[in-house]
RNA sequence: GGGGUGUUAGCUCAGCUGGGAGAGCAUCUGCCUUACAAGCAGAGGGUCAUAGGUUCGAGCCCUAUACGCCCCACCA
């Protein structure tokens, strides 16, 4: 048997034991029909990725449900991988080129690629080695990437079938365009800032009425080169006789219609909209409806173009500024407000979007979501915590199509190719040469490339081999949870479920477990800009993964944001270094006796209490962990561990290992060693080093925890009667612990206790359990008889519901402040006296509480009344 | 504008289907008791945001109010 360390290490052991299961391949699943799968996708990070806290808290939760799952006997799938992170990568790439002094455009989509794929072989294994540190028990054997072979096949087919079934269409439509990525972005990729702008007014003179003006008003002037129309709504009667007169366009000098659309909200403004079909939204709709001209007036970098006469090669603020001075020089300036309103802003750079009319390629929604929105509705798929549904079908209710094309080199090509005589396009998933249609040979792919979710919504089923059927696929797929936070529900979660029904037929998972953020200790953000955050892999360093773990998971319920304190992360060290002692402990003794041949029936009273304590513990744990309830799970076992098992069981045994003599010597042993080990494995989920290294330190025969049975209730280790009694014998402890302090009586002080019944059962609970008594006590000797005789009238007493204990001391015991004591605990055993009596004298209670409820409440009533009397006739007698 | 969510001990948060208010940290008082001072034994501290309602019984369910946070959204 080793001698472990005064305290428990983490640095020392951690790359030990992980090296090691690997080199076991405890993380590696095969397909076996004979055992059952659980498989879960670990959300892929981002190549260019760094581990942060988000990362340490998903994929903590992660290898929790996997090391549960294992050790209940599934053969366990955690599929690993890195996501190629389109944009976020493409701008890393452009930086580190930039600072070599090389331009994007200079060396040309090849040589760019070649850097990109370079920077991913560098940067690519980071964040994998990151999530190792955690003791992340994915099969790293699988890793996967969302640009390698087999996912682009899988990105290209799924393409290719939503082409060909029409969902997957190319179209002149408006969308977020960022002038500084130089990219379209998706609507959910837009994050809406509230900013401080204004609302110029604006005169458009009518035509042909001389002094006759239409007042608009905007926020964005510049786009009024755009201009096709005004728009008022139909109804409003102000502008009845101007409906369909010509306006002349300010500074363009162009005629343009008023028309009547009720889109325009009488209320709001003026009651008169410019309308700027190439770069609004809403204006575009109306455009379509009257069949007005789309004039796009700016370049890619959110400059003026040339169809915006002088104002060309202006940037859209710059632009801004001269428009409403010359507005204002033409007296056609009426006002500007001042107005808060939301912009849209690029997620990923925080520039304001441009909305802009391009060609782009988009997935059509309507119909590929009802399944993904009738999955959630009948509970085929779960998401936990429930009142995520709501959000989520916030979203499905309203849902768009999706802008899949990126002018980006980084990604996916969209196999689609353009004859350059002819114009035609061919979507293919060979390579094409020639045109189809006029036989040129000039033909030229898409230079776009997919928007990088459009790879990860296939992320269940791309990583087994889809579109191939292999056998992974048929035995993994579908996989059982998703594990992510709730941030990217919209981005990924619905595209993967939506993907999984219609490529697969089948939903990708059956539960969705989110969790929330990691602030930092004043609740904000963490974030690069602010600085405030902290590092996964420090934390690790100070005090090892383990504590890491135990301080993401304890206290924190599915889907709620918490904070980061250093002195959680001590506490849950503590823990860790709890657990080490309690090993220790029992290792330093566990040679005394042999443990062979000992069986139930040699168990003693709190033998038989703390293994009956741990039975149902497990059968509570194992429940809580069917629900998902991570945090209360792992909060239990620890309180069994701390306080059940080494602050009362480790004592109460003491004195039977250093008793030589003792019979039952073996009996404890057997039950430190037994429940130790059950604790141990309830915990390897959460804090899988330390327990692996006690377990096998404990069992040298033993391989590894990880291939332990998780621990379940049995009915031969529940022991309710030996429960109860020594629940007695603590709570005679704690009476007399307190007792002993507000007298100033010290532990090294002890004293003979005297334990007065007139029960003959509670006479016998103490008997057989003197010897711990004692100790806990710190008793030099238990007298249990039936009545008071032979002890001193001015002992100290401990009034319990079954039992006075005296303790008679030499000197002198302050009379006033013992009554003191007692008078305290008779108004509190008065208040729940009359909270008690008056419950049950409660006719309708009686008539409507369940049962048990009632026959609970009687029995707390007698103990109640069975300690008051004990309490007042001890008053009576100090009093005398 | 729509939706969600929070308000529980000094701080940060748990509290499962409604049945005598919990943890960690902090505070106070004793203890270096042969596993652990990263520890042990005690103690103090809460009208569970406010007002109504349902119920025998509400931190938990319903309604309203106040303050806070988050998400979604095309009012120019």
């Amino acid at each position: 048997m080793k001698e472990l360390e005064k305290t428990y290490s983490p640095a020392d052991i951690e790359d030990r034991l992980y090296e090691k299961w690997l080199e076991k391949k405890y993380f590696h699943a095969e397909v076996d029909r004979s055992k059952k799968p659980f498989t879960i996708v670990m959300p892929p990070p981002n190549v260019t990725g760094q581990l942060h806290m988000g990362h340490a808290l998903d994929n903590t939760m992660q290898d929790i449900l996997c090391r549960y799952k294992r050790m209940q006997g599934y053969n366990v799938l955690w599929q690993p991988g890195t996501d190629h992170a389109a944009i976020a990568t493409e701008v890393k790439v452009i930086d580190k080129l930039k600072k070599e002094g090389i331009d994007k455009n200079d060396i040309g989509r090849e040589k760019f690629l070649e850097h990109a794929w370079e920077w991913k072989r560098e940067y690519g294994g980071r964040i994998i080695n990151q999530l190792k540190k955690l003791g992340s028990s994915a099969d790293w054997d699988r890793e996967r990437f969302t640009m390698d072979e087999g996912c682009s096949k899988a990105v290209e087919e799924v393409f290719i079938r939503l082409y060909e079934k029409g969902w997957i269409y190319k179209g002149s439509r408006i969308v977020n365009w960022c002038p500084v990525c130089k990219t379209s972005i998706s609507d959910a990729e837009v994050e809406h800032t509230e900013q401080a702008g204004h609302f110029w007014h604006i005169k458009y003179p009518i035509v042909g009425e001389e002094g006759r003006f239409v007042e608009i008003a905007t926020t964005r002037p510049e786009t009024m080169l755009g201009d096709t129309a005004v728009a008022v709504n139909p109804e409003d009667e102000r502008y009845q006789d101007i409906i369909g007169k010509m306006l002349l366009l300010p500074l363009v000098n162009k005629e343009i219609p008023v028309i009547a659309d009720p889109y325009v909200d009488k209320e709001f403004g003026t009651g008169c909209v410019k309308i700027t079909p190439a770069h609004d939204p809403n204006d575009f709709e109306v455009g379509k409806r009257h069949d007005l001209p789309e004039i796009n007036i700016m370049n890619d970098d959110a400059t003026i173009n040339n169809l915006g006469g002088k104002y060309a090669g202006m940037d859209r603020y710059e632009a801004r500024k001269q428009i409403v001075a010359d507005l204002d020089a033409l007296g056609l300036l009426v006002k500007i407000e001042d107005h808060v309103h939301n912009v849209g802003t690029h997620d990923r750079c925080k520039t304001t979007i441009e909305p802009l009319i391009k060609q782009q390629w988009f997935v059509k929604m309507d119909e590929m979501i009802k399944p993904a929105v009738e999955a959630v509705k009948t509970g085929e798929i779960r998401l936990l915590p429930e009142r995520m549904d709501r959000t989520y079908f916030n979203w499905t209710d309203n849902i768009r199509d999706w802008c899949i094309s990126r002018q980006l080199w980084w990604g996916h090509r969209i196999p689609a190719y353009y004859c350059q005589d002819c114009g035609e396009m061919v979507v293919s998933r060979e390579a094409v040469c020639t045109c189809p249609k006029c036989g040129s040979a000039h033909m030229e792919q898409d230079p776009d490339t997919l928007d990088t979710w459009f790879s990860s919504a296939l992320w269940p089923f791309s990583t087994l081999g889809w579109p191939d059927q292999t056998e992974d696929l048929d035995y993994f797929y579908p996989t059982d949870v998703l594990v992510t936070g709730y941030d990217i529900i919209f981005f990924w979660v619905i595209r993967m479920i939506f993907s999984g029904y219609e490529q697969t037929g089948k939903a990708p998972f059956h539960t969705v477990l989110f969790h929330g953020l990691v602030r930092d200790s004043l609740g904000r953000k963490m974030s690069k800009s602010l600085g405030n955050g902290i590092d996964p892999l420090e934390v690790i360093d100070k005090y090892g993964a383990d504590a890491l773990r135990l301080t993401l998971i304890t206290g924190n319920a599915p889907g709620n944001d918490m904070r980061f304190y250093w002195e959680r992360v001590e506490a849950s060290r503590n823990f860790a270094n709890k657990l080490w002692n309690a090993s220790r402990f029992i290792m330093m003794n566990i040679e005394k006796a042999s443990t062979d041949g000992v069986s139930l029936s040699d168990l003693t009273d709190a033998d038989k209490w703390i293994l009956s304590k741990a039975n149902k513990l497990a059968k509570e744990v194992t429940e809580n962990m069917g629900k998902y309830e991570m945090g209360i799970a792992v909060q239990k076992v620890y309180d069994f561990v701390w306080e059940e098992f080494c602050d009362w069981y480790i004592e109460m045994v003491k004195p039977r290992l250093w008793n030589a003599e003792d019979k039952t010597q073996a009996a404890a042993i057997w039950t430190l060693k037994t429940v130790l080990i059950q604790s141990l494995e309830l915990l390897h989920p959460f804090i899988p080093f330390v327990t692996e290294e006690i377990f096998c330190n404990l069992q040298e025969e033993e391989e590894s925890i990880m291939i332990a049975s998780w621990p379940e209730y049995q009915e031969a280790w529940n022991f309710a009667e030996e429960e109860t009694a020594v629940e007695l014998i603590k709570e005679a402890v704690r009476s007399i612990r307190a007792v002993r302090l507000s007298m100033n009586v010290p532990p090294s002080r002890k004293a003979t206790i005297y334990v007065v019944s007139e029960k003959e059962a509670v006479r016998s609970i103490f008997e057989n359990s003197k010897v711990f008594f004692a100790q806990l006590g710190s008793a030099s000797e238990v007298l249990v008889q039936a009545d008071k005789s032979g002890i001193s009238e001015d002992a100290v007493s401990a009034v319990t519901a079954d039992a006075v204990l005296y303790m008679p001391l030499a000197e002198l015991v302050d009379i006033a402040k013992e009554i003191e004591r007692l008078e305290k605990e008779e108004a509190k055993l008065q208040k729940e006296l009359a909270r008690s009596k008056g419950m049950l004298s409660n006719e309708k209670f009686i008539s409507k509480a369940p049962e048990a409820k009632i026959a609970e409440e009687k029995e707390k009533l007698a103990k109640y009344e069975a300690t008051m009397a004990q309490v007042q006739e001890r008053l009576a007698a100090l009093r005398k």
